[in-house]
DNA sequence: AAATATTTTTAGACTTGTCTAAAAATAAAT
DNA sequence: ATTTATTTTTAGACAAGTCTAAAAATATTT
């Protein structure tokens, strides 16, 4: 059994993360940006990490997880989004609310307890942004989604995620009524902005741009 | 709002319950005692919760708890019990499962998800080991109940609580059919070591004094 | 290829929380 | 009341995680 921190923790979540995004090894300054502190600090870091076996590091080139660390990141993920679903579905708290106390929450170590969590709230696979939940091997399930920029007017989606987690942008879609589930159909694309016309259950409504990439649909 | 670390919170909480045992001030001493280390980590300790105001601290004459800290105390222990009975109640754990659980859960930080827990666990008034949850004001509600040592022979009583919270001690009476809630009659002391003879659900055991001193009854 | 810019690491310091060993204060005993 | 024992505090050190400033390595530009 291997003994980890949460400050450890974050750092091989912020790891996972970006690698996600960018392949290739991450670099320092990327890393340090990412968790809100300095280059040097991410140095420090990489080095306890390292010889923690959690990642591959070396200097000036860079850090991969090793595979003990994926594990450990998955897991984190998976604990994150299962709290998330637990706080939104069973405490009934909004969307917008939930992502400060899974981060607490994640962290709680012990036996069992992701397993009876997962049990209880019935194996969820998707979290309250849409985002997918690793099962306990650690498996995603991945689905087919576009960003609402990337269609054509004419078609239609269903909500399936968000690409930003923050306040204002949830509360924002929740002023629209958009949710997980809802049809959006794209009517027009405004040229001058690339502001996205669309309807939402028979009402229309202008997304800028930046709303409109932030959006992830299963397209109908 | 006042900013405290788990380390800090867990000291409020050892001199809160070194309180209640024996009144007046806690010494350094019991306290390090208490928390498994020196008394010169403990002093340490009372000179940064006397900079946050959390306890009234006097050198070589201890310590006793701020109305904040008492606050902030009392505040831990209903979070641990509340998170105790959603453990026990909704993910299935046993009751000797759950207390390493609730010391991490206790110290999440954010507005509302006592309460909400609170509410989502239909506001019980005692955690699974039957000791009493504050509520959202911090009340109390202290029941009447006795150690199963001070009943005399023919007395009956009903588990209604347990003075020692730990695995060996929690097994030993799932194995014997103790549970809150159950009826235990005594049935005779034994003058030797004070062992009891009680009858549980028909059948008769002895229990030794050190387990019957851990019991608490409420006398029918 | 040399100079410049960027990135990364090292060095030294700070905080929290811990430790051991020694000093100081208090309490108990003669 | 003086010695002895106990309790508590101080002093100095350590680890984790952070910081700033300076040095070193790498990348880019000319």
């Amino acid at each position: 059994m291997l003994l980890t921190t949460s400050a450890e923790e974050n750092y091989l979540k912020a790891i996972f993360k970006i690698s996600e995004k960018e392949p290739g090894p991450v670099l320092t300054n990327a890393l340090a940006a990412a968790m809100g502190t300095s280059a040097a600090s991410a140095t420090d870091m990489l080095k306890r990490l390292s010889d923690k076996q959690l990642v591959a590091y070396e200097k000036y080139r860079g850090v991969t997880l090793t595979p003990e660390g994926d594990r450990l990141a998955t897991s984190l993920i998976r604990k994150h989004r299962l709290w998330e679903v637990f706080l939104v579905d069973k405490l009934g708290f909004a969307w917008d609310e939930v992502h400060d106390f899974a981060e607490q929450l994640e962290h709680v170590q012990g036996d069992n307890l992701t397993d009876r969590l997962d049990e209880y709230l019935n194996h969820p696979r998707f979290d309250p942004h849409g985002d997918p939940i690793p099962d306990a091997q650690g498996r995603w399930i991945r689905r087919p989604q576009v960003r609402l920029t990337t269609l054509t007017p004419g078609q239609k989606g269903i909500v399936t995620g968000v690409d930003d987690h923050t306040s204002p942008f949830l509360q924002y879609l929740d002023e629209l009524g958009i949710a997980l589930g809802v049809a959006i159909e794209l009517l027009d694309r405004t040229a001058y902005d690339q502001s996205s016309k669309v309807r939402i259950a028979g009402k229309e409504y202008t997304l800028s741009e930046k709303a409109s990439q932030n959006l992830f649909l299963r397209l109908e």
